[in-house]
DNA sequence: AGTTAGCACTCGACCTGATTGAGTGCTAAC
DNA sequence: GTTAGCACTCAATCAGGTCGAGTGCTAACT
C-alpha cells in the first residue's frame, strides 16, 4: 500500500484538526470541513488504510480517527511547514525579557515564564554551564574584626563568594599576599586537579595561616562543585491543565511529580542528546522515556553561551501540541540569547535594568 | 444557646473526623465511632445547634455535617492540644536539610522541600531579608585584560558580584586604591543614601576613572536593590492534587495560577502580618482575601535570622488540614533555623557539605 | 426536662434500559 | 476508482427506579 498525496493530505487534516479541537475526527467532518473534493466513503478507506499503516488510530469502533505517534512523526518530520513569528508574538517576546547578561538567574526566569505564556505550556530552562570549570582568580576580602570573604572568580565568568571566620586577620597587605600565592597555585584548576600534591604545598607556603588556607581550599572546592550543579526553571505548569487530554487529577498530578524533581528535569532536557547540534529537537509522546509523560510531547533546543557553555530550553505540551508556533517560538529565543552573548562579549556589559 | 461541653465534644468529633475522611460526618457515624454515651438522635438534636451557631454546616439536605470556617476557628484556637514533633518527623526533618549558613537558597529549597514532603501540603519560603540593606565593603578585582570583578559585601552578609568592563585596567595596587577610595564615600549607604551628593564626590575624586566608576556605581545600587527582591521558594504544588476537594481540575488551575505569581505569594506570607510576633498563624479559608484560595488555609511563621532580618515559611492545604501537625512541624523548623544562626554567630562557619 | 425510639421524608449515588448520533465497514451500483 | 446506501457499533445522554445515609419531628420513656 503507498502512503500516496490523497492520504497524505487527509492525514493532515485529521493532525491539524486534532491539535485545534482535540476530539477525534471522522470522515464526514473531514468532507465537510476540507474541501478535498472527495465524498466520506473515499475518506473512509483512505482512512482505513492509513490505520493500516499505522498513522491514525482508532479510540474504540464508532469513534472518529486520532493521529499515533507515528503520525505526528510523519507531520513533524516532513508536512508541517516552518512558520515565521507574527510581530505581537515577536514583540511579546522582545519586551517579556531584560536581557541582562549580569543577571543571569533573572534571564533566565524571565525566559521561562515568557516562553510558557507565547505557547501556553510547561517551558522548563537550565542555566548555562559548562563542561568543565576552573578558577580563574581568587581574592580574600577584609569584611570585619573576625571575617574575610573569599572571592572565587571562575573561567566561565561566575563568581562565588564564601565568608569565612579566622581568629586574627592578617592585615590588608599581608592578605593580598596571600590571595596572589593561593592565586599562583589554585589558578586554572578544575575540582579534580586539586590533588593532594596541591594542598600540601599550599600548606607548605602558608604554615603560619594554615586554618585560613584550609577554608579557603574547602571554599574553593565547593564553589566549582557548586557550578556544576544545574539551576532550572521551570514555569507554566499549571498550563497543562487546561488541557481536556489532562482533566484527569491523578495523570496530572504524576506529570506534576515529575516537573518538581530537578533530576528528571534535566534528563529530560538531556536524553539522547547531541549537544554540538544545534537543532530545535521534538520528541513525541512515548519517545521520552518517562512513563509520566508518555501523554506529552517535548520540542527542546540548546542555547550557546560563551564558548563551551551551553543551556537547554525546553517546551512540554501534550502530544497534540502545536509544533509549529513552539518551533518557532523556540528558534527566536535561541537566536536571541545567541546574540545578546555576541554583544556582550563584543564589548557591551549588558547595562542594567534601573 | 449555650455552647455547652457536650456540644464542644460533638463538634470535635466532627471535625476530627473531617480532617480524616473529606466526607460529612453524621449523627449515627459520631454515635459509633465516638463513644460519647449519648444516641444518635440526641446527637442530631445537638448537630441541629451548632448548625444554628454557625459552627458546622450541611452541603445538602440529608447529607451529613462539615465544620464552617467559624468551627475551624474555635476548633484552632480553643479545643486543638498542641502535639509534639514524633522521633521520626524530628529525624526526618534533621536529616533532609543540610544546615549550611554558606548557602542560603539552598538551605531554603531543601527547607521547602522537606515541609512538602513532611506535611504532604504546599510549602512557601522566603529567603531572610534585612529591611534595609547598607554596603559594608567594596573590593574591585582585575579577571582579565578588558574585565575587573567589582565584589559588594553588603551588611546582612550577602555578596554581589558584576563583571566590569573597562578600556584599559589599572594595575594591582592602583584597583586596591580605588577601592580603598569608593569604600571610603559609599560604605554604610543604602540604596537612597547613594544620592547626588555622593555621586559629584565620587565622580570629583576620580576624574580619570569616570568611566569605570560610573560602572561601579552602577553595580552597587543594582546590587542592592537585587537584595531587597524577595526569592521565594516553592514545593509540593502537587501535592494538594490529591486531596478529594481539589479533584476538579479547573478549581486547581486558580489555584496553581496563585502559586505561579511571586507577589502572590509574598503578600500570601505578609497579609496583615506582625513582623514582632513571633507566634505562629493560623488563616482559615475565606480569611485570606484572595479568592482563589477561599479552600484553603495557610500555617504560616516568621524566622529570625540575625539581627534585622526576617523570613517567612507558610504552609498552605485545604481548610481541613491537619493544623496540629503542621503547627507542630513549623515550631520545630523555626527552632532549628535560630539555632543554626546562632552556632554561625557563635563562631561555627557552618561547614561545607561534601 | 432531657433523652430516645420510631417514622416519614429528602436527596445524592448508583444501576438499568432506551434513545440518539457520530462513526464505521461492506456491498453494489455508477 | 468513486460513491450511495445500509446495517452495525458504541459512547454519551437521559429517565426511571432503588438504595442508603442522613435529617427533623413527634411521642413515649426516665
Amino acid at each position: 500500500m503507498k502512503l500516496n498525496d490523497r492520504k497524505i493530505r487527509i492525514l493532515e487534516a485529521i493532525i491539524t484538526d486534532y491539535i485545534a479541537t482535540a476530539e477525534p475526527i471522522g470522515s464526514r467532518t473531514i468532507a465537510r470541513k476540507y474541501n478535498l473534493g472527495i465524498s466520506p466513503a473515499t475518506i473512509r478507506n483512505e482512512m482505513s488504510d492509513l490505520e493500516e499503516l499505522g498513522f491514525i488510530e482508532q479510540p474504540h469502533t464508532s469513534a472518529g480517527r486520532v493521529p499515533s505517534q507515528k503520525g505526528y512523526r510523519l507531520y513533524v518530520d516532513n508536512l508541517m511547514q516552518s512558520r515565521k513569528l507574527s510581530q505581537e508574538e515577536a514583540d511579546f517576546l522582545k519586551n517579556a525579557i531584560s536581557f541582562n547578561v549580569n543577571r543571569i538567574e533573572y534571564m533566565m526566569e524571565q525566559t521561562a515564564k515568557a516562553l510558557a505564556m507565547l505557547t501556553s505550556y510547561t517551558t522548563v530552562v537550565t542555566e548555562p554551564k559548562s563542561r568543565k570549570v576552573k578558577v580563574k582568580h581568587i581574592q580574600l576580602i577584609p569584611i570585619d574584626e573576625s571575617e574575610i570573604a573569599a572571592v572565587i572568580v571562575l573561567d566561565n565568568k561566575a563568581i562565588k563568594n564564601n565568608i569565612i571566620r579566622v581568629r586574627n586577620i592578617p592585615d590588608t597587605d599581608e592578605l593580598n599576599k596571600i590571595s596572589s600565592g593561593i592565586n599562583g597555585i589554585l589558578k586554572n584548576c578544575s575540582a579534580e586537579d586539586i590533588d593532594s600534591g596541591a594542598i600540601t604545598e599550599l600548606m607548605r607556603s602558608f604554615t603560619q595561616y594554615k586554618d585560613m588556607v584550609t577554608k579557603v581550599l574547602k571554599a574553593v572546592i565547593s564553589a566549582l562543585h557548586q557550578e556544576e550543579d544545574v539551576h532550572v526553571y521551570t514555569s507554566g505548569v499549571k498550563n497543562l491543565l487546561g488541557f481536556p487530554e489532562f482533566s484527569d487529577v491523578t495523570k496530572v498530578k504524576n506529570i506534576f511529580q515529575t516537573f518538581e524533581e530537578k533530576d528528571m528535569l534535566i534528563t529530560l532536557l538531556g536524553e539522547g542528546d547531541d549537544t554540538s547540534a544545534d537543532k530545535i529537537q521534538i520528541i513525541i509522546g512515548g519517545e521520552n522515556n518517562m512513563e509520566e509523560l508518555r501523554d506529552c510531547s517535548i520540542v527542546r533546543a540548546n542555547y550557546r553561551f560563551g564558548n563551551n557553555s551551553v543551556g537547554k530550553i525546553g517546551i512540554i505540551g501534550p502530544t497534540r501540541m502545536n509544533y509549529s508556533q513552539t518551533v518557532a517560538v523556540l528558534n527566536e529565543i535561541v537566536k536571541k540569547l545567541d546574540s545578546v552573548i555576541g554583544a556582550f562579549v563584543d564589548g557591551e556589559d549588558g547595562g542594567y535594568d534601573e
